[in-house]
RNA sequence: GGGACGUUAGCUCAGUCGGUAGAGCACGUGACUUUUAAUCACGGGGUCCUGGGUUCAAUCCCCAGACGUCCUACCA
């Protein structure tokens, strides 16, 4: 809306004409015996479900809001819509009498009502109900956007979501999207025998991952609580505790950035699986993605970003060393420090001279090689100090044992054959590399003293992955109420 | 954080090489008993994001700010 003066102000002096109309048509209508806000309608069905039991002359009850109007006189038609569908109503005045017709035409669009009447097909071939009795039952002092166009200004789509869901069909078919894909998850996993829990979002100490984290206080003990970076360790003390499959899927708070992929809070799957491994990771996202596409997309093929990604398993896997010599020569492992950055810088890669051979080739990675893998792809055997959390290769203790599941040039999912040596787990946290560094977690340490079972674990990123499935290019058309910097008052 | 661009009627957008603005939808009045972006006629509606500056005069030019979009850097 615009900017200072909109909607939702109400006072005297920031009223604008129309909504005086509707006020006025409002009195009208109360005068004339209808309720401005009424109460609850007793439906015969949805309109999704009234257009499917469709029959000449069915008595119908329906209930929407007034999307458009066509008045022809003594005729009009109007577009009723629900959270299902819509359906074309005709409001005649021979059929409702002069005063009750009279006092619908003091309807504006916007409006809920209730409605009454016998079906039939009208002689331009739309499905319609004839208005025998109408009600009211929410009067709209606000005129909805634009009805062609809808609401295209991203700032006000995302500020009043209500006016985008209101008047962007897109708009709530994406979200529509992301409801049928979240259930399918939990449906698909609840299928394999996983169970959903809950885990802290406020921690006395943020861990399982590097993040910066937000901080509050908590009053009652007088200390300081982080919101969650990331579910991780707790889920792990389910695994200890003998739950031996577990997901969560739910939020994270991180204290970065905000751009077209990054919300401060965002929606995370993470699913640990007892006696398992990188490999029963690799197995159960298979099938998860392969049936959240079918049942909700009804097709694997997607396109995202220009480029068309087919997720018809199995994906190909290719390992982190093999894609480096491939970009920068067989040699690449062999060069010394000096000789990799000069490699890298002539391939356009810049590097700070403090780094090691090693994080140079994480920058190669990142900057060169994730990009150019658009199709499904599993990264695997990545050297461990990126990757604390994880086990190392049965064949090489420097390659931590994990996939990093890439689409579209993106890091989608990353899964571990997970740490459960907690000697091993104190080392490696002690020598992360770069300048991700975690605290470490003493009682994390504690529980895997318990002994934690061989377990494989992964975390998707479920917005990022909404965003691939619908083709929306900025996280926040697929957040609902995505964060926004507060304008002034 | 750095850079580019944007902000005009309730909505979608034009426009003014500096002389306070237009269209479509929506709204109001009238016509019309099968329309569906209904149609036709007439009409009302604006702090041109905010604050300074230049100027006889600023919505337009300059400076600063707010918010947004894109690019870029960083975390997923």
């Amino acid at each position: 809306m615009s900017k200072e003066n909109n909607s939702t102000e109400s006072s005297p002096g920031n009223t604008n004409e129309y909504r005086e109309r509707r006020i006025a048509n409002m009195q009208a209508l109360e005068k004339a015996g209808y309720a401005p806000f009424g109460t609850a309608f007793s439906r015969s069905d949805n309109i999704k479900g009234i257009r499917e039991k469709y029959e000449e002359g069915l008595k119908v009850r329906a209930a929407g809001r007034i999307m458009t109007s066509r008045d022809m006189g003594k005729t009009i038609f109007a577009d009723l819509r629900d959270g299902t569908g819509r359906i074309q109503l005709f409001v005649n005045k021979k059929q409702l009498g002069d005063d009750v017709f009279a006092a619908y035409k003091l309807l504006d669009l916007g409006d809920h009502i209730g409605v009454e009447g016998e079906m039939f097909i009208t002689r331009t071939g739309e499905m319609s109900i004839r208005v025998d009795e109408w009600t009211l039952l929410s009067k709209a002092l606000l005129q909805p956007p634009e009805k062609y166009h809808g609401l295209q200004d991203t700032e006000d789509r995302y500020r009043q979501r209500y006016f985008d869901l209101i008047s962007n069909e897109e708009s709530r078919d994406r979200f529509n999207k992301r409801i049928a894909i979240m259930r399918e998850i939990r449906s698909y996993l609840e299928s394999k025998g996983y169970v959903e829990v809950e885990t802290p979002m406020l921690q006395p100490q943020p861990g399982g991952a590097a993040a910066r984290p937000f901080m509050t206080h908590y009053n009652a003990l007088n200390c300081t609580m982080y919101m969650r970076i990331a579910p991780e360790l707790y889920l792990k003390r389910l695994l200890v505790g003998g739950f031996d499959k577990v997901f969560e899927m739910n939020r994270n708070f991180r204290n970065e950035g905000l751009d077209r992929t990054h919300n401060p809070e965002f929606t995370v799957l993470e699913l640990y699986e007892a006696y398992g491994d990188r490999i029963s990771m690799k197995n159960i996202l298979e099938g998860m993605i392969a049936h959240v596409c079918d049942s909700v997309l009804g097709t694997k093929i997607v396109t995202y970003e220009g480029n068309e990604i087919d997720f018809t398993p199995p994906y190909k896997e290719v390992s982190y060393y093999d894609l480096l010599r491939g970009r920068m020569g067989d040699n690449w492992f062999d060069l010394s420090v000096d000789e990799a950055r000069a490699a890298a810088e002539k391939a356009g890669v810049e590097c700070d001279p403090e780094w090691d051979h090693l994080l140079i080739t994480r920058e190669i990675y990142d900057k060169l090689i994730e990009r150019t893998l658009i199709q499904p792809t599993f990264v695997i055997r990545i050297p461990r100090q990126f990757i604390p959390l994880a086990k190392t290769c049965v064949d090489d203790p420097e390659l931590a044992d994990v996939f990093e599941f890439v689409v579209g040039g993106k890091e989608l999912c990353p899964a571990y054959t997970e740490q459960n040596d907690p000697i091993a787990q104190r080392d490696a946290f002690a020598n992360q590399a770069g300048d991700e560094i975690e605290k470490i977690d003493e009682d994390f340490i504690t529980a895997l003293e318990c002994g934690m079972p061989p377990a494989g674990g992964m975390g998707l990123g479920i917005d990022r992955f909404v965003m691939m499935l619908t083709g929306a290019d900025a996280i926040r058309d697929v957040i609902l109420f995505p964060q926004l910097k507060p304008r002034n008052q």
